[in-house]
DNA sequence: CTCATACCTGTCATATGTGACAGCTTATAA
DNA sequence: TTATAAGCTGTCACATATGACAGGTATGAG
């Protein structure tokens, strides 16, 4: 792909406004390259025990349905790498080798061959606060066939990517707004970070030079406005949300 | 950059045993790709407030030392986008347009082209668990003879960023390994866990159907093993050092 | 069999957190 | 002026966490 098209296809996420748009340009960069199917999936640690997912699906819908009905996603290999790794994944290096001896992993592929999924590469996409999503092509030839054309795609395709999920991450979305729709304010954040370091309210209070109780005050404001029941929770919320960040 | 060749250095990355052989691989890289100079640094947020750095420069050690002198880190621009953002970013797309009227950017950028870096291109890399790290290549050309050149190795260098970021995480580190080099058991991971999610122990005691004694018991462990304060001391760090991660 | 490890449970004293009571100053915007 | 938000402080009662005491079973490796 010559880069004056591959600029374009990001100057078109970059003004994408709507999941319809970024598909459509999803679904025109899959064709460009010669993949016929494409999905994007995202998930974000909003909690670490009910994560939230976003979806971006170009696959055969009975393939999804299967996919999703069968668990597949608590043994996809490709996914796994994708948590594991910031670097793509060939999906025949599964196919072959590792995975010869595990029966469940085995179905999971020959099953995605039936729906025309045969060979493919998974790019893992990782953000800020520990977000985690990934961007895969497929192509229904074989992987002898395939494999000189999707190593020659294999730049570019992580690099769509990236702007794929920044575009996906630019659209409002309301079942995720209500969450993180609110600010702390400067003590705030202060009060947490330092709780972070397990520092007691006491602690926070020398650091900070005011009393303990105007800590608990902000403390007990923070857990109010992250909607949590103490300060483990809070800890882990603000984290997520990415209200406190790693100081430089 | 032909396919053959990134491969090539992909191959080198992934076979890397130091710091030293890393660098190599990037040196070369960045001469092959007609830049003068680069730079990887990574932030591993082992603590929100005192992160750990590990830093692979092929910049000149002047220009490095000046950077670190004035604390540039803190209002570099590039760095700013890099930790809000994945997609690569341009340099002259700051000295142009929105830092006009920012005097202390101005001058950083202008220090650095006495240095002999005019223009350069940095990329983002975010790994898992929080870790934020960069890549930056430069070079010694006005921004109009070197844009285009610059954005032809815009896929490439990103996806070589990440092979170099993966690298340098297999590199055993002492000054790291001493705060990784533990395990936590199933027990002690599920009840913190549940910990993140708010739960006081005797909550998480009728989750796992044990006595709240034992919750107890398996948490205070856990705490020792992380060498932390309290709880909220050890939500933070188990979640850093991916010790607890997302659920599906 | 012994050792190490994971896993499990109890009590007690003290420290800290949490929630509800009540009230203050300062700055900024309507 | 009034209203609003941020920031600050205090006390009391009760809940929960923390650390030290002491003890148990089951499993696998050597």
């Amino acid at each position: 792909m010559d880069n004056y098209r591959l600029f374009e296809y990001i100057s078109q996420l970059n003004t994408a406004n709507t999941y319809n748009q970024i598909k459509q340009v999803c679904t025109t960069f899959c064709q460009h390259l010669g993949f016929d199917y494409f999905i994007y999936g995202s998930r974000i640690p909003t909690s670490l025990v009910n994560p939230s997912y976003i979806v971006l699906s170009g696959y055969p819908e009975e393939w999804r349905n299967h996919y999703v009905e069968q668990e597949y996603l608590l043994i996809d290999p490709t996914v796994s790498h994708c948590m594991e790794h910031i670097t793509p994944v060939l999906w025949e290096q599964f196919t072959k080798t590792t995975c010869k001896h595990d029966k469940t992993i085995n179905k999971l592929f020959y099953e995605a061959d039936d729906y025309g999924l045969c060979n493919g590469i998974s790019y893992p996409i990782h953000s800020i606060h520990g977000e985690a999503a990934m961007f895969s092509l497929t192509t229904s030839l074989a992987n002898k066939k395939s494999r000189a054309h999707i190593q020659s795609t294999f730049a570019v395709g992580q690099l769509f990517a990236s702007y794929v999920h920044e575009a996906m991450k630019r659209i409002p979305d309301n079942s995720l707004l209500a969450k993180t729709n609110f600010y702390l304010t400067k003590r705030e954040k202060e009060c947490l970070l330092w709780t972070t370091e397990g520092k007691t309210s006491w602690e926070v209070s020398q650091i900070l030079s005011i009393s303990e109780r105007t800590v608990v005050f902000h403390i007990n404001n923070a857990i109010k406005k992250l909607n949590v029941s103490n300060k483990q929770h809070a800890v882990a919320r603000a984290i997520s949300l990415g209200h406190i960040t790693p100081q430089f």
